[in-house]
RNA sequence: GGGCGCAUAGCUCAGCGGUAGAGCUCUGGUCUUACAAACCAGCGGUCAGGGGUUCGAAUCCCUUUGCGCCCACCA
């Protein structure tokens, strides 16, 4: 991708006609030029006149740019650009918007990596802060929450162009001018007013509750950010004590959790427990006075059959707390460590010495002084059992979620409402999922949906809740009225800007305000990119041209987050499914199909092979990847789809040749082959259109290919000589005719897939861009176009038959032939008699050419090479 | 445990009711003046196993086995 094949003239032929081609042409080079003329020429510019009817308007997920790519996304990208070109080229203004997701904690780990900093919202702003020269992991600089966002909006900035560059080079056809990014102004508007409306009509709500939290980064995480992974562990068997002096023991995995104990639970119908029922035992250590009670919830097989019930341990323990009444007890807090000071409940002698070796401990370091306390009371039965179970883990954290009360913003998704899960449902079912049994996946997880989504996260480099709250004379916050800026007020950051009615100066005070610390989810966001890119209420006409969109393309894992999320968002806010076609990609898996991973260190680097490849062959490869299909990676594919586009280059650069740069005339086509190609090649048209409106990209690629291929290995052949011929009369017009038609509607065909030689090869002899010309029709192809291509097969096979005369001879293909005999089906011996001249010419068929009509089923070629015939 | 998908030539995949296909690999050959990073030709499969429906099944139904993915699973 560094030189370029610019015409230079000692390397080229300049036709008078006007046809410039190369006399070598090349692959290496044409992204740095196409990419530079299609940006100069605004070739994929949206254009913003055209009604909504003739308007085709795309939702592509914004990367993640702090992230890296890898192969897998450069395939999934090159699926929904195969179906704009396609678009665009059917006579649609294609609306094709990129964004950058680039809020979040991701782009927050990266700055903090990448400058050796971390952010303590209590420092004041320091006006010349200059980021460590040489960044230390292990001794972060801690800087203001307004000094980390202005390293956050630098460092995204250099990713962004990065990115931006990949996708120009795998020849997206975006219109850049539609750019979006998640953290900017108008995603921070969208974002703000559209919560502001859930919250008004009582789809957004702040509430109290047990949230799933990673201690790591200290923030609550949704229900959709899980990942469970194996995790182990040890059972251990711990006596509490009756008051008759006998003991139940209890099975648990997490010891140190026995402080916050506050009921075993046992199944109603479990005989060995019902007489505990109602009765109170004491824990281990602590003695403190503990209820046995009954649940459905529990189950008789599992451990010991009676578990003990901890503030929390897990979501089931959510539930007993919730439907048993029992009280909070918690000891694990935000930072993952036991609580310093000790709970009021432990406060006994006792219990509080108990407590003493915990305080501050992780939960890692509590469990072993808690089994060594538990081993010197006696309470511990036995040895710990190693154990091996699923533990769920925020995606992007290395430890064990905990559960902590805390006070979240949440969404209404249907996690705890049936009315609205099935109108998410309902919503899902508007769409075309393509391939159909993605949908299962969408119902599927809305189906499994145990809470509503929360959207708050503890964190900084975010969008900000536009809400305060006003502070009673205690200075207590009053959560349950929140203040709330009008429309026309946003974006706004309430660390920074006073409520209505208020002073800066009140901020904190006993009377005052409070702002919101917590910034929305990157999904929060995201969710919204069909209103971000599509002006909702900010650009109604571009809204009324776009809404709602026709594609959305993207892997099957984010079905659950981006995807969901997106209906949920569109559902509230404009009574509608976003789009009408979601297009699922396949993973790009391992050679052992094993997911992609950078910790497997089997991630394939997407501007290596465009390096190595050219983006043409990178993208012909994806095409091959047909929709929910995941492909195995394999190098040799790559060398295919490179051997096309070259392949491309070198039979127009022959056709050209011939034809220079004559318009094509159907008119002219009178020989019965060429009538047969063009016969063939309207039915390939009519092939590829219908795949292409059913998004079978994968389809109409095979169908367009395997007729390239066929042209140039059989047709060429065939017609080369009566193509190239001084005088040929009509049948040469009628060759050249054919192949200036064929080459012209051929490269149509492939533009979608080959973007860079198409383009390379039309700016030849053609004026303005492939991409912006037509999709071919049949009725281009003349008369001609009702001819019957089988014709072709029969001639196809007699130069075949003669070929391999040769080839079992091991002759060249240039040795002359004294005979060939021509037997079968009447009508394939009559077909390949009307092109027994192109044949002779073809197959150097100097002799008799005999066509006889059989009973046989197949067409059989006898041929006498000249060297053998004596 | 629930759901979804997959199983066809050594590999990657089409075909989805009418006598097994493509590309890659492999083998042999050819400098043929568009292309030797090319071209020509050839080898290669009882369509995972077992039942059933049908005149006929890779294709439809049932079932077994294996693989993959998603969800659930922290006592």
């Amino acid at each position: 991708m560094t030189e370029t094949t610019q015409q230079a003239p000692d390397t080229t032929h300049a036709d008078p006609r006007g046809v410039v081609v190369p006399e070598k042409p090349a692959l290496e080079g044409l992204e740095a030029t196409w990419v530079e003329r299609w940006k100069a020429n605004d070739t994929y510019a949206f254009d913003r006149t055209q009604p909504r009817s003739n308007v085709y308007s795309i939702d592509t997920p914004p990367p993640t740019v702090s992230g890296s790519l890898h192969v897998g996304h450069v395939f999934s990208y090159t699926h929904t650009d195969l179906i704009a070109r396609y678009q665009r080229m059917t006579g649609k203004s294609v609306f094709y918007p990129m964004g950058w997701d680039d809020n979040g904690l991701p782009t927050e780990r990266r700055v903090q990596n990448y400058y050796g900093v971390r952010c303590d919202p209590s420092l004041p702003y320091d006006d010349d802060f200059t980021p460590p020269e040489k960044p230390d992991a292990k001794r972060q600089v801690p800087i203001s929450r307004p000094n980390f966002v202005e390293l956050c909006e630098r460092l995204v900035e250099q990713d962004e162009e990065i990115f931006e560059a990949l996708w120009r080079t795998l020849g997206l056809s975006v219109d850049w001018k539609q750019h979006y990014t998640t953290i900017g102004p108008k995603a921070q508007t969208v974002s703000q007013r559209a919560f502001l409306r859930n919250f008004a009509r009582g789809e957004a709500y702040l509430q109290e509750a047990p949230t799933l939290w990673d201690v790591t980064f200290q923030t609550a995480v949704a229900q959709a950010e899980l990942e469970a992974r194996d995790y182990a562990g040890h059972y251990h068997r711990v006596a509490f004590h009756r008051p008759d002096g006998g003991v139940v023991h209890i099975e648990t995995t997490r010891p140190e959790l026995i402080p916050s104990v506050v009921a075993l639970i046992a199944h109603p119908d479990d005989e060995r427990y019902q007489p505990l029922f109602g009765s109170t035992v004491t824990s281990p250590v602590f003695g403190v006075e503990i209820p046995v009670v009954a649940h459905p919830l529990a189950e008789m097989d599992k451990g010991a059959g009676i578990a003990m019930c901890c503030t929390f341990g897990d979501l089931t323990d959510v539930t007993w707390w919730r439907e048993l009444q029992l009280p909070v007890r918690t000891v694990i807090g935000r930072d993952g460590r036991l609580t310093r000071e000790t709970p009021e409940w432990l406060s006994a002698e006792h219990a509080a010495a108990g407590y003493e070796d915990l305080k501050g401990k992780t939960a890692f370091s509590a469990r072993e002084a808690m089994v060594a306390k538990l081993r010197e009371s006696g309470d511990l039965d036995g040895e710990p059992k190693p154990t091996q179970r699923m533990t769920n883990f925020y995606e992007k954290g290395d430890k064990p979620l905990e559960i902590v009360a805390t006070r979240q913003w949440y969404i209404r998704n249907g996690g705890r409402d049936a009315a609205v899960r099935s109108e998410m449902l309902e919503r899902g079912a508007e769409i075309t999922w393509i391939p159909a049994h993605m949908k299962h996946r969408f119902d599927n997880w809305v189906g499994g949906l145990n809470g509503d989504w929360l959207i708050s996260r503890q964190r900084f480099f975010g969008i900000p809740f536009p809400v305060w709250y006003p502070l009673d004379a205690e200075g207590e916050p009053d959560y349950a009225h929140p203040l709330l800026p009008r429309e026309e007020e946003l974006p706004i950051d309430p660390s920074t800007r006073a409520p209505q009615g208020y002073s800066e100066d009140q901020r904190g005070k006993p009377g005052g305000f409070l702002g919101d610390p917590d910034v929305m989810d990157t999904w929060a966001t995201s969710s919204l990119t069909p209103q971000i890119a599509g002006g909702w209420e900010s650009d109604d006409d571009l809204w009324q041209r776009v809404f709602p969109l026709d594609l959305c393309t993207h892997a099957h894992d984010i079905i659950r987050t981006w995807l969901f999320s997106r209906v949920v968002r569109a559902h509230y806010e404009n009574h509608a499914a976003p789009w009408t076609h979601a297009l699922i990609s396949g993973f790009i898996v391992d050679p052992d199909r094993k997911k992609m991973s950078k910790s497997k260190g089997n991630v394939v680097v997407p501007t290596e092979i465009l390096d190595k490849y050219g983006a043409d062959a990178v993208r012909w490869r994806a095409a091959i990847a047909r929709p929910g299909l995941d492909s195995p990676f394999d190098e040799t594919q790559m060398k295919v789809g490179r051997r096309l586009a070259m392949k491309v280059l070198n039979a127009s650069k022959f056709v050209l040749g011939s034809v220079g740069a004559s318009e094509p005339v159907a008119s002219a086509v009178s020989d019965p082959i060429d009538c047969a190609l063009l016969g063939r090649l309207a039915t390939v048209i009519t092939k590829a259109t219908d795949a292409f409106d059913a998004y079978d990209y994968t389809t109409a690629l095979e169908t367009i290919e395997k007729s390239f291929w066929e042209f140039c290995d059989d047709y060429l052949e065939l017609v080369k000589e009566r193509a190239y011929a001084e005088d040929g009369g009509p049948a040469t017009e009628s060759a050249k005719a054919t192949l200036a038609l064929a080459l012209h509607v051929q490269l149509r065909l492939l533009a979608p897939f080959l973007p860079y030689v198409t383009e390379e090869v039309w700016s030849w002899w053609q004026e303005g861009s492939v991409h912006r010309a037509s999709w071919p029709a049949a009725v281009e192809l003349g008369s001609a176009a009702a001819a019957d291509g089988s014709m072709l097969e029969a001639v196809a096979a007699t130069l075949a038959g003669i070929r391999g005369a040769k080839s079992q001879a091991k002759v060249s293909m240039r040795h002359q032939v004294a005979r060939v005999e021509v037997t079968g089906p009447e009508a394939l011996v009559q077909a390949a008699r009307r092109a027994e001249g192109d044949l002779r010419r073809a197959g150097k068929v100097i002799g008799d050419f005999v066509f006889t009509a059989t009973d046989g089923a197949e067409l059989h070629v006898d041929a006498v090479l000249v060297a053998d015939a004596e």
